[in-house]
DNA sequence: TTTTTGTTCTATACATTATAGAACAGTTTT
DNA sequence: AAAACTGTTCTATAATGTATAGAACAAAAA
């Protein structure tokens, strides 16, 4: 199930694209499964059409899904495929402002492992 | 040193903020060390007094320095505490769609474990 | 044929980011 | 004591990002 909240601080649009890749973690959302129209999810989640658009295209950049146009989304992420050398570096930038937090805050390489366990674990629960 | 890209889509405050931090972890500052005055690291990086106000007082915000008005900020962050159970939470969330990413991605825990200390080990670099 | 699809365009409203200048009241230095 | 420096506060402006809205288009699906 995908929920949004308004009120956030984390723009909508965002919020909708991390819940789109939680459910394909969790496996809600599969290979060659199609997403809604931009229209009818904009309509469930009470957001304008154009945020729901914005989201697929980010996820399209993303590799994640495949944008036909005229005619749906396709969810092209394959959980066993090989990460790319560019994905990876990508990842690693985004991580390292987190990770300098966490260091600063005090915790130590391996805290920092669990704290990554804990997250995937909370992730694939739901 | 730090330094700014002015060009970058990470706003001016929040990668001087990153770097301010990343000089700690790297040990180029320590606690009980006293940063410039806003006036004198707006002048060094050419940007405007109040981006670096912001920096410090998101700075203060974490815990990381403490700000004695008319005075100066100081170091407060020691890398050898506790980190307090909220901040790991907060933490928490903060890595959570960034973990989603990489294992939309295809990436594994064990992978991520070493992604994370790759990150490390480019920080203390520098 | 009608409906639905993503796309494209213009438009508006609001928040964030960044800069700028001025003034204030304490602190430090000279 | 005087001067310089400190963080703070205020108003102001400009650019950008986010979100919504409505309309029209052409292709695909029902």
């Amino acid at each position: 199930m995908i929920t949004i909240d308004p009120n956030s601080d984390v723009p909508l649009y965002m919020q909708l694209r991390t819940q789109i890749m939680e459910a394909i973690v969790r496996g809600d959302l599969s290979n060659g499964d199609t997403l809604p129209s931009v229209r009818a999810l904009a309509g469930d989640l009470g957001v304008n059409m154009h945020t729901v658009n914005k989201s697929y295209h980010e996820l399209e950049l993303k590799e994640i899904i495949e944008i036909v146009p005229k005619k749906g989304a396709v969810i092209i992420a394959n959980k066993n495929k090989d990460i790319s050398k560019n994905r990876l570096e990508t990842l690693s930038e985004e991580f390292r402002p987190f990770v300098v937090e966490a260091l600063v805050s005090g915790m130590k390489e391996k805290e920092l492992h669990e704290l990554v366990t804990n997250v995937i674990k909370k992730i694939q629960e739901g």
